[in-house]
RNA sequence: GCGGGCGUAGCUCAGAUGGUAGAGCGCCAGGUUGUGGUCUUGGAUGUCGCGGGUUCGAGUCCCGUCGCUCGCCCCA
């Protein structure tokens, strides 16, 4: 075992590893372009207070995950926690806040430092969309469509359930969670210690509990619905005839919650049950203070991001590791021809490799370790009747074929 | 920050009650000086995570430590 290991929480990608994660991008990036989004690339870190500022002054537990650090000239930066923030950011500093809608999609690593475990590392990478501008449930409704499509192109959706809920307005949102004060207070002897801290810190959280006594007195808590103001109530009605009309199945899960201010009205979660603890694969929601938050207009938004991590392991076919042709040169005189060979066949577009040593024994066991389709034997026999050994990797079978005809046959 | 499991060859792992370390896969070489994969013969693997202790003797027992992993907390 080596000296150096990688750091906690960071690990590499490489082989299998790297082709899942790519293929999880690429296809996201596909339908995303579908739906009209644009891709953005953002900095990987930022100014500390874009970040401070979009998580409040509530969640310095959360501030204690973030990967921060001086700079040499003595401000301080964070490596970016999530995406959201830094897109509002740029929203404002490039003035788009003129040209709404942005409909945005972006992939890219994220840091925190926090304990690892199954599908949780401290750098990780996510895909995310966000539709900044629009104040219609519609809006909401195509975000998780665009979402539910990716998972669909993934062959995961169905490990995969939507879960929605409304966080409602800010006057019902007031509202519920003076109503599940009084509720969990009533019940607090039978509640557990951590939910105990949840009540004073953060009452919403309890809904989320996996301890199970907490469970039993979840179950009748109160539901937001009853205090949903008549606005609030009819988005989230629009929201759910929308993903009907968009085709997209979903069940009502009144316990989902979000902790910081800007977030109301949608927030939905797409979870399996194929990852132990980390259940959730993809979230988002609504959230119409960010924008706001980074110094811009008061501007409505909606969006969700995804681990790519936690995707790529519910990928059940994995991309093939691709398969080249080997071009054999079989003596030095044939060195010439076969260096045209294989860039011949490069430019037509044909993954092809050649050794740079070894004896024919020798380049064909390459060959196959590499996974070839097939090998190009060029000798001295060949040479001198322009002609070339084609032997097909899988059939075992081999035949001549002419230098001239070669592209055509391995196309 | 807290709790459970695990650290032995490149990889996956076996090594009852302490007696100087093994298998499969992979790798290297030969059988085959113009034919890979298959077959066959042979070969090389190692600070048994690290440090200390007990013992004539520790991969094995004890203490500490680091790492990995699953979960709790947290989840922007």
């Amino acid at each position: 075992m080596s000296e150096l290991q990688p750091v906690r929480g960071t690990r590499d990608l490489i082989g299998e590893d790297h082709r899942r994660h790519l293929h999880v991008i690429d296809t996201a990036r596909r339908v995303a372009a579908r739906y009209g989004l644009e891709e953005w690339a953002t900095p990987i870190f930022e100014d500390t207070r874009v970040f401070s500022r979009s998580l409040g002054d509530t969640s310095d537990v959360v501030m204690k995950e973030m990967y921060s650090f001086t700079d040499r000239g003595g401000d301080s930066l964070t490596l970016r926690p999530e995406g959201t923030a830094g897109v509002c950011r740029a929203l404002v500093t490039n003035g788009l806040t003129q040209s709404l809608p942005q409909k945005v999609f972006y992939a890219g690593p994220m840091f925190r430092y926090e304990r690892p475990q199954k599908g949780r590392y401290r750098q990780f990478h996510q895909i995310g969309a966000e539709v900044i501008g629009p104040a219609e449930p519609l809006a909401d409704a195509e975000i998780i469509a665009c979402g539910w499509d990716i998972l669909q192109a993934l062959g995961i959706a169905d490990d995969v359930v939507l879960e929605v809920n409304t966080l409602g307005d800010r006057e019902s949102r007031d509202a519920y969670r003076a109503a599940l004060v009084d509720y969990f207070t009533a019940h607090q002897a039978g509640l557990s210690e951590d939910s105990l801290l949840r009540l004073e810190r953060n009452p919403l959280r309890i809904l989320d509990s996996k301890d199970e006594a907490d469970r039993r007195i979840i179950a009748d808590a109160p539901d937001i619905h009853a205090h949903l103001t008549p606005e609030a109530a009819a988005f989230y009605d629009r929201l759910k005839s929308y993903l009907a009309g968009f085709g997209v199945p979903f069940v009502d899960n009144p316990r989902i919650v979000r902790g910081l201010d800007y977030y109301g009205h949608t927030a939905f979660e797409f979870v399996t049950t194929r990852l132990g603890a980390q259940g959730t694969v993809m979230a988002g929601g609504r959230y119409d203070g960010l924008v706001a938050e980074m110094g811009g207009p008061p501007t409505p938004a909606v969006g969700w991001a995804a681990g790519i991590e936690r995707l790529s392991m519910l990928l059940t076919e994995v991309p093939a590791a691709p398969r080249p042709v080997a071009v054999v040169p079989v003596g030095e005189a044939a060195e010439a021809t076969a260096l045209a060979v294989l860039q011949s066949l490069r430019r037509a577009g044909i993954r092809a490799e050649m050794a740079y040593r070894g004896n024919m024994k020798r380049r064909l066991e390459r060959a196959n370790r590499i996974g070839a389709r097939a090998v190009i034997i060029l000798g001295e026999t060949e040479l001198a009747r322009g002609v070339a050994q084609v032997k097909d990797f899988s059939t075992g079978t081999q035949q001549e074929v002419l230098l001239a005809e070669l592209i055509a046959k391995l196309q």
